[in-house]
Order: structure tokens, then C-alpha cells, then sequence
DNA sequence: GAAATCGCTGTAAACGATTACAGCTCCGGA
DNA sequence: TCCGGAGCTGTAATCGTTTACAGCGATTTC
């Protein structure tokens, strides 16, 4: 069907190892001959096939990214950091947004061998055996916010449990007493180290007085949004309300705001990641920051860099910081701090 | 490096062939030759090269994604729904955000050779003849929102046009004379649909009685909180804002929010894409809904099966309907219908 | 003037799979 | 006994590249 090397070699009367040299620069090449080959590439219109020239050079310059969904505004932020520092690296990205079933995602890993040279996963729920079992020993993989996995891969974590803690003792500063959470999907490890650190920073605060308020939740808008209903039916009401995540803060917040529940002054709400759009929303969220893109950028250097090491590098592992963003949804303060656009954009 | 279908044809002692036979489940094979070899490949931890198979058998199972960048809402919905489908046809995603300079992204989509079985480009400013010199003939490829291409590519556009003339009569049917437009970037298909179809409708009901208020911008949440100086300047001042698109819209409601300009009682503002989180911001942005995600699965879709139907399929163009969507910022009726959450999700 | 070097080019072996073809064994029927 | 076919398996070509190696003039070196 299309053009190949050979038809080329043939065009220009020299072998196909004469064309390779040409297109690829190395070897030295009669001046003429270079002239004669570049014009029936040209005018034969020959494009490299990369799957067989990657076939031979053990590289692909694909970087393979496994997600558990492409959905909302996380991922996009996640998969933009990947790609930048890809693209500088000059890495293609392989996408595969995972599934339901285990099955269906070790044979999504196991169709990446020989079309990627490296792999950044983020499985909150993928467990790093099933990783190692299907993939190539030694196989370049970073994980991103897993749970196990030291010593096999590299891994790049983010202080779920410190940006939790950090934001319950904010609220209890601002004189929050009962402070309700809405966690994440079971098995999430993000989600069960924000519920940990909620737990904790509640527990260091009241020595365990009175029970934690945990209502479920599963990281979608909707599950914010239906949150509302059993909040409002709480007794004692609870004064503040923290979400595992921006997208349940901002679904609990649209809920409130049809009822005409006023937010800041009737509960304080706050969220987890700091998501673009959570400045833009009213009253704007106050939140922990996560780098997301960063997170996505700084794994994909490592993976570079563990490509380039070989399969002896030594394994590393990392954890990013989080910070604490007080806007006007709690209330106090927040109304002025919040008055800047887009003052923290990331990078 | 890693193992390959000859270490397992050793290990059960049989021909690659063989082993080949059984691994794809094709021609007759002992149920205890079968048995060796499928022990041998588990104990070995045997993974198909993909690539070395795509060689030969001409399928890579993989489509090319060429997008000008990743950053936003729609890109992440696009992806989404491009994703969606092509794993529901078995295929896998290689994603490219195209590049400042034109030889980068033809380098790019040269590169997409023999790794991909079609294309899938959002290009409002690549060439279609651009993409015709880089690509084999009759390679799979379908365009979203692009300009030319008929013919030789399959299309599939948004109705920008209308939905952009739909939104000024509505607006006009609200009572608004002054309407200002915040544009897209120039070069951008979409964008100038979406002006050509505001100053269409303007002319429509003035007969050109007043010339279009037009400010740049360039599709970023920035550009349209700057565009809010230059409004505010304005004399006479417009009474509605029509941004060419929702982050604009956003930005600029960012803006008008912290300078205490109340939306709508001191202008009315819509966007355009109606992007998930346009219902949950402070008015719900009345918007013109293109079907994202829809776009993407749709053009998907038409990939795949052009990819089945070989390279002498016929080229189809097709056009996606946009749907006004009214909420609270343009006023009037508007905060009755914006009161339901997430109604008119997306598949 | 022979040997070594240099510059250029071609031959052929990889890479890791699939698959057409042929060969072998075994069986049943003529 | 011979033949045909079925069932199973192996040999080798193939996909489109890269690259080690060798060959071959022409030039330089001793």
C-alpha cells in the first residue's frame, strides 16, 4: 500500500542501506547520491515506518500512560503535565484509560510491550502485582499515588495526609467544631489517605470526643451533590463540610445552592486538589493544592531518566507537597485572599 | 531483554509456529502440545511484541489523536469521548498535541506511520494539504471543525454558525441591542464561524444599523478577564457579552465578579461549548451546547469504520447540531431552567 | 611500489512475530 | 497394498527497517 525504503532504494538506483544512512545522517554518503536519494524520498513521498524501524532499535519513543478514567478535570491536568514533559523529551504517548474489570486491564498492560518504552501508571486501585506479573522484568514504570510497589518501581506520591490534616486544623482555627467529610471511593488510596488525615487532625483536636461525620462519596459531582440531602438531615448539624475532592465540594455546593443554603455563612465548605476551576466557582472553593501537572511532569521525567539509566537504575521514591488555598468558601478571610486570578497557575 | 515466542517454543519444544498457533487460537494444534506450550509461556511470563506483530500483520489496533493542545475542559471531554469509543472497537489511543510551528506537527504526524491504523485530527489550523504530503494516500483520516479537506477526508463538523446566530436572536429576543463579541483566536475555524455567525445575526436585525462591538481574544480564561477593561471603557456601554467561547465567558465573569459588576442585572453574558462546569459557576452561564464528547465518539466511529472499509471508501461529511442552552446569566427566565443538575449529561 | 587508509557502497543478518506451504503420521476405504 | 485425506507440526518467507561487515577504488604513507 504505501511507500517503502526499498522502492526508494530502487528510485534512486543504490541499495536500501544507502537510503537508511541518508535519512538517518549517518555514514559518510557521496554528495550526489544524498541529492539523488532525498529527491525520490521526496518525490516518491516516503515516510519512515516506525513500527519496524522501532523493531530493531529497541525503542519506541513511546511513553505508555495508564489512568482509571479521562474524566474531569484532574486527568486533563495530568495528562497535559505528562505530555509537556514528554514532548520535550521527545516521547509519543500511548493513552490507555483502564477498566472496570482486571482483565480487561492487564490486557491493556500487557498490549503495551513492545509499543512503549516506559509506563506512568496511576492506580489508586491497579495493585502493583498485577503489574509486575504482566509486564518484561525490569520494565521502566513509575507509579503515581500507589499504595505498595517500593522496591519494584519507582514512585511519585502526594501528601494526601498532610494537605488533609493541614485543612481540618485550618477549619477548627476558624472555629469549625463539627466538621463533616465526604470521602472518596473505597480502595482509592488518595481518598483513604485524606479520610486518614481527617481522622487524625480531628482526633489530635478533640481527643476523640465526639464521632467523626464521614458520609460516602466517590469522587464525582453527583455523589457531592446527593450529599447535600443527608447533610441538611444531620443532627447536630454539622458547621463545616470538607470533600475528598473538588468535583464533590462543587456538586455540594450547586445542591446548596438551589436550596438557597447560603455557603459560607450557613456551612463552611472546602475541597481537595485545587482544581482550575475551583477560583472560578462562587463563592470560590477553598482547597489544598495539589501539582497536578507537576505530578504528571516530574513522573514522566523520572521515567525518562529510568529509560536512559537502563534496567539497573536504582528504584526512587518521592513525595510531592501540598498546600493549603484559603478562598472565600469558608469563610473569615478567605473573601480577600481570593481576590487574585489565576495568581497560582501551574507552570 | 525480555522473552520472546522462541524462548517459549524452546521451553515446550516446538516450532515458533506452533506456538503462535495456539497463542492466537488459529489452526489445529494436540491438547497436550497446547497444554506444554501455554505452561511454558505462563512460567516464562511471555508477553506478544506488539509491534513485531503489527509488522506483519498490518494492524496496529492503535489511532492516532492529533489535537493542538491539551489544556481545558473541551480537550479532556473530546479525548474522553474519542476514547469511549475506540476501546468499545478494540482500538488503543496514541494522542499528539500538535505544536507551535508547522514543521513540528508535520513531524509529528509523519512519526504516527506505521504506528497507527488512522487519524483523528482536530486541526482548525492544520492544512488538510499539509496533512495530504505527510501521509501514505488513502490513509484513514477524519477532520474535526477543519476548513477544507473535502474529498479527500472524511468531516465532521459543529454547527458554529447557527448556534452562534441563535444565541445573538436570543439575546435580541431578551431585549439586548449593544451586544459585544469576544473573539478566538484568529485562524481558528471555529472561532470564525462563531463571528461570522454573530455579525450575520446582528446585520440580520439592524440591516447594519450599528457596527458589531469586537474584542480579541484568544479561547483562554485569560483573554477574557482582560476583555473586561476594555468593556467596562466602552460608551455606550454594551448591555449583553457574548464570549466565543465558556472559559472566555468564565474569565471574564471572574473579572466582573471581583470589580462588584453584578451578572445579569449589569450585563447579560453567554459562552459558547457549554463545558461541564458551566452549570455550577455563579450565574449558570447560558451557553450554546456543542456535544463534545459526542463529536469525538462520532468522528471516532466514522474512523473506524473507514479504517474497515479500505481505501476505497467513500468520504462523508456530516455536521453536528448545537442546542441553546438558557440559564441564569443572561436573566430573565433563565434561573428557573438553570435549576437542574447535570440533566443533560453527556452519554 | 606495496601497504595502509579513506570514502563510499552493497550484502545480508538481525528485530519478533505470522502464515503459506510442505511434510509427516495415522487412518479408512478401495 | 495403495491412495487420499485428516490432523498435527515444522521450515522458511515475510513485514520494513537498521547496521555490522566486507568490498572496492583512489589516495596517502613508508
Amino acid at each position: 500500500m504505501s511507500v517503502t525504503i526499498r522502492e526508494v532504494a530502487r528510485e534512486a538506483s543504490v541499495s536500501v542501506a544507502t537510503v537508511s544512512r541518508v535519512l538517518n545522517g549517518k555514514g559518510p554518503v557521496h554528495p550526489e547520491t544524498e541529492r539523488r536519494i532525498r529527491k525520490a524520498a521526496k518525490s516518491l513521498r516516503y515516510i519512515p515506518h516506525g513500527g519496524a524501524r522501532s523493531l530493531i532499535t529497541r525503542k519506541t519513543s513511546t511513553l505508555g500512560v495508564l489512568m482509571p478514567e479521562l474524566y474531569g478535570e484532574f486527568f486533563s491536568e495530568l495528562i497535559r503535565g505528562i505530555d509537556v514533559c514528554a514532548r520535550r523529551a521527545g516521547y509519543h504517548l500511548l493513552v490507555s484509560s483502564s477498566h472496570s474489570d482486571r482483565a480487561e486491564t492487564e490486557e491493556m498492560i500487557r498490549a503495551m510491550r513492545g509499543r512503549v518504552d516506559g509506563l506512568v501508571v496511576l492506580s489508586p486501585d491497579v495493585r502493583p502485582n498485577v503489574l509486575k506479573a504482566n509486564l518484561p522484568e525490569k520494565f521502566p514504570v513509575v507509579l503515581l499515588n500507589s499504595a505498595g510497589g517500593r522496591g519494584s518501581f519507582d514512585c511519585l506520591n502526594v501528601d494526601n495526609f498532610g494537605g488533609a490534616t493541614a485543612m481540618v486544623r485550618h477549619l477548627i482555627r476558624l472555629g469549625h467544631r463539627r466538621i463533616a467529610f465526604i470521602q472518596g471511593p473505597t480502595g482509592n488510596r488518595d481518598a483513604s489517605e485524606r479520610l486518614r488525615g481527617y481522622r487524625e487532625a480531628l482526633r489530635a483536636q478533640n481527643g476523640g470526643s465526639f464521632a467523626p461525620l464521614e458520609l460516602p462519596g466517590n469522587f464525582r459531582e453527583e455523589s457531592g451533590y446527593e450529599a447535600s440531602r443527608k447533610i441538611l438531615e444531620l443532627k447536630p448539624r454539622p458547621s463545616a463540610i470538607f470533600a475528598a475532592n473538588d468535583s464533590m465540594a462543587i456538586g455540594l455546593l450547586c445542591a446548596f445552592q438551589e436550596r438557597g443554603v447560603q455557603v459560607p455563612e450557613d456551612f463552611a465548605i472546602a475541597g481537595f486538589d485545587d482544581i482550575p476551576i475551583a477560583r472560578y466557582i462562587t463563592p470560590p472553593l477553598t482547597s489544598v493544592r495539589v501539582p497536578i501537572s507537576e505530578l504528571g511532569s516530574q513522573a514522566t521525567q523520572r521515567l525518562v531518566e529510568a529509560i536512559a539509566a537502563g534496567p539497573e537504575r536504582a528504584r526512587r521514591q518521592a513525595m510531592l507537597p501540598t498546600t493549603l488555598v484559603v478562598r472565600a468558601s469558608c469563610g473569615e478571610n478567605g473573601r480577600a485572599r481570593s481576590r487574585r486570578l489565576a495568581s497560582s497557575g501551574d507552570g
